[in-house]
DNA sequence: GACGTCAATGACAACGTTGTCCAGCTCGGG
DNA sequence: CCCGAGCTGGACAACGTTGTCATTGACGTC
């Protein structure tokens, strides 16, 4: 800026107001300071900028496990869109569901000055972050509730979703219905777990602990889990499974079997439709998951303090085919 | 800071130094300026350190078209991976194919002094990048490249993909082959099509361009190019789409029919071998697109000073039924 | 006992920008 | 011809941090 000053002729302060459109700079000093600005190369140096007037940094932190699985991504992309329209960017983290990893990076955007924090929390214990809210710093949790502090968050309603998606298979005919989970000191996990229990209670079946093969998994696991429960003197008929990730690991398991056992999947995801048979899913609206939470961060920085809020998004089972044949 | 020291009761330097772990600190002040800290929820303010060190601000941009898109959202978290290494944290932004957008995300984030930039350019026009260029700014051009400089960039071999799947379906008896492509102003989009067209000149077969259909594409648009080229006294046997979410687009249009065309997709994508029959596609690995990239930005940061570099990665096709039948 | 050495700490400037305040100029009215 | 208003431009401090250099005092040495 000094460089611009000085090329143009000007004081400082006057490529100052140029760049910042303020009012009372002669016409023929802005062109000329326009022009040194422009053979300079100049552009402003935001982080200065920022500190000088003591304003946000323009940006939300967002923590998440992965972005490149695609119901992460689309959370992102929701985010990224409601910031827009409040004029932020996206700093983005994958946690892979390492704690530390989370603790690290939030931590990280904190010294960053985040305007605020969205977290699909890894670990169960959120202490850390005490001192920043109290310092007024924005967090919204998102999927996942904070472990040991209370703070905004907004989930979906795991436990309804799987009561469904076992109704759904008794209403079918089926008794003996399996779960694949992931790994159940996640929050998710252990919701969907606990509905998958409580459908089982309300339809009046009997509850087999063998019949539950809870995360994380991988291929190995899931072939494993599925041999464990199906391949036994009383078979599981049914399936439920866990998310989108063992969904598809399941799928790829049973493939080219010729008797498949019925099944519903945590989270929708592309092409589930298409598959055959086309498999049924308890869907949410992951985008509108991303959009809630952003809209809660972005009404607490334009200064909502009502307590924290804690929203449930409703679910709903969109049966499409592999959830309804009969034992 | 300032609270701290005074709270310690000692100077502000002397804070400065316990925090950045400098030696010379007698240890019984940097227990007291350490609880001070504590006390205080004190975080230094990265912003201002590096404002002060005219260091790196520890960051990178990437710019591309939608982190919703399964393609993209694999190619960032490949970007962050690496980036992590060298300790660099990842802005995004989605262009939504809109130069506009492009650009002013572009400056912004030269205006917060990222380190680098990697873009999937939507734009033909990267002039604006040249005076940032010219300061040292790293830009890596990623899927695509830049439309009017000469900049480092990562592509994937767009041309001989389509030349293979043209090659693939004609193998099997194949004569008649339409192309579903996206916008032809999108680089991939045009090169894939030139591709497309020497395939047939190289299998000999007579080109028809009313087998070729141009995006940008949408549901209705899909179904409509299907009509024109399937429902015709001489109709395609066998398609080409341009990219995954042509692909899909495809198969949700096809789904139920019960003749379906042959099928190549340029773009790997989840649970193509699982569809039925399974998708035949133009693969390529897409982290190792990002990666490649990424590792050549940090490259330039590091000083490698050659001339741009303009890598293009190997595709191939992988078989899975839906190309093999034939007409 | 004077002096050099070394460890511990602090004063001050600077990074690039903007807000505050004041100075000089032009112009119109009395 | 003088005066104040209005316009234009500049000097200076400050944002939160760190690099440079100076200061203080304790200790050991000749």
């Amino acid at each position: 800026m000094n460089d611009v000053a000085r090329l143009a002729g000007v004081s400082l302060k006057t490529v100052s107001r140029v760049v910042n459109g303020e009012a009372g700079v002669h016409p023929g000093t802005a062109t000329r300071v326009l022009a040194a600005i422009d053979q300079l190369g100049f552009r402003r140096n935001l982080g200065a900028r920022n500190l000088r007037r003591g304003s946000s940094t323009g940006t939300i932190g967002v923590l998440l496990e992965d972005v490149a699985n695609p119901f992460y991504s689309m959370l992102t992309r929701a985010v990224e869109e409601v910031a827009r329209q409040y004029d932020r960017h996206v700093l983005t983290g994958s946690s892979d569901e390492d704690p530390d990893r989370e603790r690290e990076l939030a931590l990280e955007f904190c010294a960053r000055r985040v305007d605020g924090l969205l977290i699909v929390p890894a670990g169960l214990r959120h202490g850390y972050l005490v001192p920043e809210i109290h310092a007024g710093l924005p967090v919204v949790f998102l999927d996942r509730p904070a472990g040991d502090i209370v703070a905004d968050t907004v989930l979906v309603d795991n436990l309804g979703g799987t009561v469904e998606a076992v109704a759904h298979l008794a209403r079918h005919g089926h008794r003996r219905i399996a779960f694949l989970g992931d790994a159940p000191n996640i929050f998710t996990a252990s919701e969907r777990l606990r509905g998958f229990r409580e459908g089982y209670a309300r339809a009046g079946l009997k509850f087999d602990e063998d019949l539950v093969a809870m995360g994380p998994h991988d291929e190995r696991t899931i072939a494993e889990a599925l041999r464990h429960t199906m391949e036994r003197y009383d078979p599981a008929t049914a399936l439920v499974t866990g998310n989108n990730r063992i969904t598809v690991l399941v799928l790829r398991a049973l493939a080219g079997r010729s008797a498949r056992p019925a099944l519903v999947g945590f989270d929708d995801f592309e092409l589930a439709d298409l598959l055959n048979p086309p498999v049924s899913v308890i869907a949410h609206d992951t985008a509108a998951l991303g959009r809630a939470a952003a809209e809660l961060l972005f009404a607490r920085l334009a200064g909502d303090n009502s307590p924290p809020h804690r929203v449930t998004l409703p679910v709903h089972l969109t049966a499409r085919g592999s959830g309804e044949n009969h034992p």
